[in-house]
Formats: structure tokens, sequence, C-alpha cells
DNA sequence: GGAGTCATTCAACGACCGTAGAACGAAATT
DNA sequence: AATTTCGTTCTACGGTCGTTGAATGACTCC
């Protein structure tokens, strides 16, 4: 039987997978979808090709298992809420994004499913925006937050834009302050 | 000799290697680096492979070459000038960023070329922000503007994300007056 | 302890890629 | 008209990739 004895059989199994998702993470996160190959996340995990292939099925479905990240939607309020909850999860992501959401970002460009998963979802740490901003072109005003939030992301954690890379996340946070309150305000 | 007399091979080089070049824009553009291979990039420009070797020597080089864009550094001014500036060649993205543009977009998360090409001179539509932000943290709001507009030009015309990708230009220009504005006053 | 399950490895296939070099044929030069 | 140039194609090599299926051997269960 199982669910009440552990076998180390289970144990290894989990282990294994686990493992393997973890590479899996960073080397999407590090070089992308295509580039990241699955006899070099095998290496990294210091097992054979063909059991990544038998743990997770294909490519594909590896990708969407190292990308799985928990969606935290923004709760609604007025527009200064919305602005406060919105820069504090920015200032969480400068300071350490989770390896799965830069595998998705680092993918967005040339993995459809990567794109999608943003678009369906414009996150940045999960921070789903939906239908917290409301008003006067709201959804509008939803998705270009989603595109700066992205951007600053983006060049701080992947394209490590020189000063953007090194900067204090307050100060950061600090400077994105009035653009960020400026568009929730309907 | 020549430069004086063009003669019709001369002539034919030069229209095949422009076509070669608008395919290679366009499929860089749509699908990245990786995914673009000098086999469809010839058939698209309905020519061999080998002879797109032949005239750019190597993949990279094809995609230097297509790839190439004209800098337009902003002109220093007050901090007024400097946010208007940067709102117009924004508008002007927003409207139709040119095919090589996009196609360094599209590429810099995954080709270190393109992702040097941004970094070295962060720019959408060519526009070289450099030195023209001056103040406290010059820099960091240099770098923090160009991560903005890169994340607002890459919602559009890469992601598409929903409501960005048809909104009226002038109207996400608008939108994102203050926010600019906000980051060019030192 | 013997049968069976299953985690793991091994070897290989077929596809596609960037690239190289020989070959061909039409235009240019003399 | 003969010869050279060169735009263009053809064929092929070596490499890498995702994926598969059989083989192996350790663990589990009765």
């Amino acid at each position: 039987m199982n669910s009440v004895n552990e076998t180390t059989r289970d144990r290894r199994r989990v282990e294994t997978q686990e493992r393997i998702l973890t590479e899996a993470r960073r080397l999407f996160a590090e070089t992308g979808y295509d580039r990241t190959t699955i006899r070099a996340v095998a290496a990294a995990a210091q097992v054979d090709p063909g059991l990544v292939m038998h743990y997770f099925g294909s490519k594909q479905q590896l990708f969407a298992r190292a990308a799985e990240t928990e969606s935290r939607p923004i709760v609604e309020g007025t527009a200064e809420e919305v602005a406060e909850q919105l820069l504090e999860r920015l200032r969480e992501s400068l300071i350490d994004e989770p390896v799965a959401s830069l595998a998705v970002l680092r993918s967005m460009l040339t993995h459809p499913d990567a794109a999608d998963e943003i678009r369906g979802n414009a996150h940045v740490r999960g921070s789903n925006i939906g239908k917290a901003i409301h008003g006067v072109d709201g959804e509008l005003r939803s998705d270009v937050l989603s595109a700066l939030l992205i951007g600053v992301v983006l060049g701080r954690h992947l394209l490590k834009l020189d000063h953007l890379a090194d900067a204090d996340p307050d100060k950061i946070v600090e400077l994105l302050g009035p653009a960020v309150r400026s568009l929730t305000k309907g």
C-alpha cells in the first residue's frame, strides 16, 4: 500500500524528480526554452536523459512543470491600495524573483507556451493584476502596468542593465512610485 | 572597372542580398534568433542556403546585418524636453517599430549578441538615452526608463498583450506621460 | 525467498541544423 | 570568340537534438 508507508523508492523518486525540476528551472531561466536541452538538464541532475523523458513525458511538459508558479491576485481596492500592492510585489521581485518566473520570462519571446502564460496572466512574481484596476481604460492601464513591471524585472534580472541590476530595490521602487500611482488612478 | 558602369550582375547581387536581408529580418523578428534557420531564410528568399552563407559568412553575421538600426540619440535638455522626446519616440515605436529593432528585441533574451546591443545602447526605435538624463541617480533613472519603454514596446508588438496591442498609440502615450515625466525629473 | 515492480541506464533512430566545397552556367572582359 | 569571373545550386559531412524501446538491476511485496 501507499500513502501510509513511504517506501525508499518513493523517496528516491521524488528526490530525483525534484532535482531534475530544480536544474530544469535554473537552465530554462538562464538560457531559455530552446537553448536548454533535455540532455543538459539530465547531466546537471546527474541522470540519464531517458529518465527525464520517463518522468515528464516531453520537453514541453518538463517546461510546464518547471515553470509552475503560484498566482497571487492583486486584491481590489482604491487606486492607492492597488498601487501599494503592486509596488510591494515589485520590491519582492527586484530582491529575488523566483527562478520559475524567470524561466517563463526568459522564454516568453521564443516559446509560445511561455508567451501564453504571460498573456493570460500578465504577472510579475505571480501578481495577477486581473480586474483590480477600474475606471476609464482600466483594462488598457492594467496592460500598461504589466508591461512596465515586466520591463523592470527583465531589465534587472535578465538583461542586467548596468545600473538597474545593481541598484537598491527600495530606491527603484521609490523612483517608480509616481509612475505606478499615476496608472492606477482612473 | 566598376563604380561607373553598373553591370546587371551588380544589380542582381544587391537585389538578392536585400531580399535575403528582408526575409531574415522578418523571420528573426517573428521567431527569434534560434528558431530562425538559414534554410528558412533561404527558402523565403527563394534562394539556396549556400548562397546565404556565401554572402553573409555565418548565421551570426547575417543576424548582425539584419539587426542593424540607426541610433538616434536623445538630445540633452531640460527634464521636460527629454521627456517629450522620449514620448514622441515611444509614439513612433507604438505605431510601427522597425522590423530590425523587433528582431533585436525578440532575440535579446536568448542571443547574447542581441542582449549586448540592448545593453550597450538601451533603446527603443534606436533612441539612445545615453547621458541626456542628469541629476540624482541619473544613470539609474535612465536605465529604469529604458526598461519601461522596452516593456511597453515588447508588450504591444511581441507579447501582444490584449488591450495594449490594439489601443490607440496616442492614448498609450497620454497614459505614460506622467510616468515618463516623473522619471526624467531629478 | 521468489516473483514482480519500477527506477534507471544504454544504444540507437530519424530529423534538422550550420556549414563547406565542388560543380554548373550565365554574364563580363579581353 | 575565347576566357575569366562569379552568382548560384547541389551534395554531403559532422554534430546535436528529442525521443524511443529494450535491457539491467535494485527494491517491494506476498
